[in-house]
DNA sequence: AGTCATCTTGACCCGCTGGTCAACTTACGG
DNA sequence: CCGTAAGTTGACCAGCGGGTCAAGATGACT
């Protein structure tokens, strides 16, 4: 690879790390370009598409954080606190930060590493479910597929309401979590579990429309 | 008018119908042209702006489903029963219809006629959340604003995951309902209330992105 | 310095949206 | 039955996004 290209491979990824983080990670790669101040036919030349961009620029940051809040609420003694503080934090940084949003909710499917990153995270996800089951803390018919569907719709909540309401999400987040103590689940729910299958589509199509 | 012209007008009017509540207010105005058969240059000649069109086609409907709904909710004697009917219903209607959904979220502010039936139905929904404080049911600190952002957020999720796990949005809206149980309230919410503008904002731009 | 492979550029393609308007067609009253 | 006002049409504008590629520029090696 040519010195030239090098340096421009950097820019790139510098002025594409910064957009995703901002924006999300559907931002249009021709503003990616302009913002790195090469022509967008360059990004094409050196990235040839939006997921190996990602896979470069965001995979190792989102992973960080995520197995970060992970660990942290398994460090945790109470199980409880755990959940909590996992909910919390993973719900925060949706909030904060559209690119680990955009990866939690998981489309994205070619961009490889992103992938595994986000499955070992799902894995985390579902001890700390467990745990608080096990410590009977967490209502008992809530599933690791709940979990998934409160934070995609916590990520578009604070996407879509995000600047005009900075914390709208906040006290959404803070009514589940209190619906989801073992003292809760008096009420049984009507609506039954989605398959994994489910699941699965639900969240690839996240972004598809509105 | 001419009577083709009528005629014309008709067929828009079927064909938006149709169109908006399978897919939302934001449908392209040439994807309803040419389900109505005729060219989009006609559409624009009889209704000139979406938002027009709309307040034809959308607002009576919108505003009779949400009447019945906030009307049933009250004729309910439990003022907490008819709280979770209100929010189930409507949950529901928006799941189920994502022209209503568009209508609750309250974009459109040009479709004068919507905006009073939305007015009316903020009415209702401020009736029914304060009857439910009354009686003791609700728990303190949950608001109106708090019961806007959570439509939202159901709007926001049921549109995502509808296809592909259409019922995914009625869990949570079953444990958010179960946080909101007055019991609940012994774990103060951190977050602060958004202002009226914030939220009125929020709304505003919900469809903006994403 | 010269040469050639590597790299960059921006014009160009596609399809999608909203929106306008001159030229054509048609309904309807006299 | 015919003239005219009313209505319709589709080509056209602009803007957006993704994506390609021939032509030109430039880095690097001899």
């Amino acid at each position: 690879m040519r010195a030239d290209a090098q340096r421009n491979a950097e820019k790139l990824r510098a002025a594409a790390a910064e957009l995703f983080q901002e924006r999300g990670l559907q931002v249009p790669l021709k503003e990616i370009a302009r913002r790195a101040g090469v022509s967008h036919g360059t990004l094409y030349n050196l990235f040839g598409t939006r997921e190996a961009l990602i896979d470069e620029v965001v995979t190792d940051r989102a992973a960080h954080l995520l197995d970060q809040v992970g660990q942290q609420a398994l460090s945790l003694e109470d199980a409880w606190e755990g959940f909590t503080y996992y909910v919390e934090k993973l719900c925060e940084l949706q909030a904060t930060d559209p690119a680990v949003a955009d990866v939690v909710s998981g489309r994205y499917p070619n961009a490889k590493r992103l992938m595994t990153a986000c499955a070992r995270s799902m894995g985390a996800a579902r001890q700390i479910v467990e745990r608080a089951h096990e410590a009977g803390a967490l209502r008992p018919d809530f599933t690791n597929a709940d979990l998934v569907f409160a934070f995609a719709a916590n990520a578009l909540l604070a996407r879509a309401t995000g600047e005009a309401a900075p914390s709208g999400w906040r006290r959404q987040a803070a009514f589940l979590l209190d619906g989801l103590r073992t003292e809760s689940s008096r009420h049984p729910l009507s609506a039954s579990q989605p398959t994994p299958q489910q699941v699965h589509d639900a969240m690839a199509s996240l972004g598809d429309k509105a």
